[in-house]
DNA sequence: CGCCAGGTTGATTTCGCTCAAGCAATGTGG
DNA sequence: CCACATTGCTTGAGCGAAATCAACCTGGCG
């Protein structure tokens, strides 16, 4: 019957030919504890809404995604939410409540079909145990992800609405945007625009009209959720050196 | 002369008896390990505005604050910066630049005079080695400040310049004020001005505005840099449910 | 004494929010 | 297959909050 399961069950999977695994923060792990995982990871599909966990869950393991986008959210009583971050293939999520044993402090929805691979609690632990590289992955995950939380208070404060969408469209262009033979790039945004405002911190109408504007001044042409950006870099002279990065 | 170090160095001294000794991430040494720690360290005053570190400089250690505020803050290349954080006796700076082996990304400026101990990098290291409890303090203020900083987003999009005041004020009234027999509360502010806008992402002549009207409305009296608060209530209903905390 | 940084206050304008309507695409139940 | 709701997006009009520019005050400090 484990045979069945490592074999058969389609929820299971080997780790170590993952077309993440390259990426991921597990690949440090040695042979036998490759293994382990591959044997007790439970892989899910989410459809685009479905939600990973929510705020407030209490932490039950870590989720390493394996396809598809996952927005992180928070929510404020009122409902009001803001997306912090886009988690993709190979990310590891839901690690900060493992980590520091609280509930989860974010949301984690799908941003469209998408699938990732559950590890308890428990195997996460002993694979630590054995494995300081992995804990050092977390803990540059935490660290990079203290330092982006902390430039995007940087954003909110010292850019315009408009330069903070032309900065996550940069951003955006980089992660998943292809360039046609033209030199120009264009991309099929993964966000609605409700929550590309949440991301830039305005309201839906706002960005609207910023994306007009963009594409009066030719900067930009927006088709549903088609974006084409002419020359990325009369896009990013938008920001002339306002930003570090 | 080592005994000369370790005796009459008015630079130097023993770590456990500091007066932050137990609220400190270092508590958690062994004795030998404390022992160390206390000849290797360099205690350091700095007077208001003066940089402990800067961002961009290269991570030499960490600090131990021992006593007075230190400002941590973010620049852009205008010069225009956001403080970040407020660190105080007890806390230990630095430490992200330290574990990532990344240059600083923002500047630590005593608020007022201070002093704090120097931690260089060698020693860390080999503390982190032998005491992995200390490893998972720096872990864990990690996760804090990385909590903190989403906070801090989630508020700068969701909150209105007057809602940020008052929540600044509220956290610095439990950090740092005295309650009056009446049950009133005050505190000095260890912040300009300057300072304060740039917390909340406002301009001066705004804050400046904003106070003149809670003042006006009786929720609150400003006169330099005293603040007196005649009901912490009136002022907490402010922001009524709009937060988490 | 004059200078200067930090702070307040005023006048003006700009930006973005709110409310509201309209539209296209998609889904749903009869 | 149609009537109808729903959702996501765009557009318009009006308003309010806050940025900007500028003057002025105040308390140190050389």
């Amino acid at each position: 019957m484990r045979e069945k399961e490592t074999r058969s069950d389609p929820t299971s999977c080997k780790c170590s030919v993952c077309r993440v695994h390259g990426e991921s923060d597990w690949f440090t792990l040695g042979e036998k504890d490759l293994q382990d995982l591959s044997r007790a990871v439970r892989r899910r599909n989410w459809l685009a809404g479905q939600a990973l966990f929510r705020m407030g869950d209490s932490n039950r393991g870590v989720h390493c995604i394996s396809e598809g986008l996952v927005a992180l959210r928070k929510f404020n009583p009122q409902g009001d939410f803001v997306l912090l971050a886009i988690a993709g293939p190979g990310d590891t999520i839901g690690y900060r409540a493992y980590l520091s044993g609280e509930a989860h402090h974010t949301s984690a929805e799908a941003l469209g079909p998408c699938s990732a691979c559950f590890i308890p609690r428990d195997l996460v632990s002993s694979l630590l145990e054995r494995n300081p590289a992995l804990g050092i992955r977390f803990m540059r995950r935490a660290l990079r992800d203290l330092d982006a939380a902390q430039d995007n208070v940087v954003q909110q404060v010292t850019l315009s609405n408009r330069e903070r969408l032309v900065h996550l469209l940069l951003v955006l262009l980089q992660r998943t945007g292809e360039t046609a033979p033209d030199g120009s790039r264009q991309m099929l945004l993964p966000l609605s625009r409700i929550d590309m405002a949440s991301m830039i911190g305005t309201r839906h109408e706002t960005l609207s009209r910023i994306m007009g504007r963009l594409e009066h001044e030719g900067l930009a042409k927006f088709s549903g959720r088609h974006v084409h950006v002419p020359s990325v870099r009369a896009l990013a002279d938008e920001l002339h050196e306002r930003l570090d990065a």
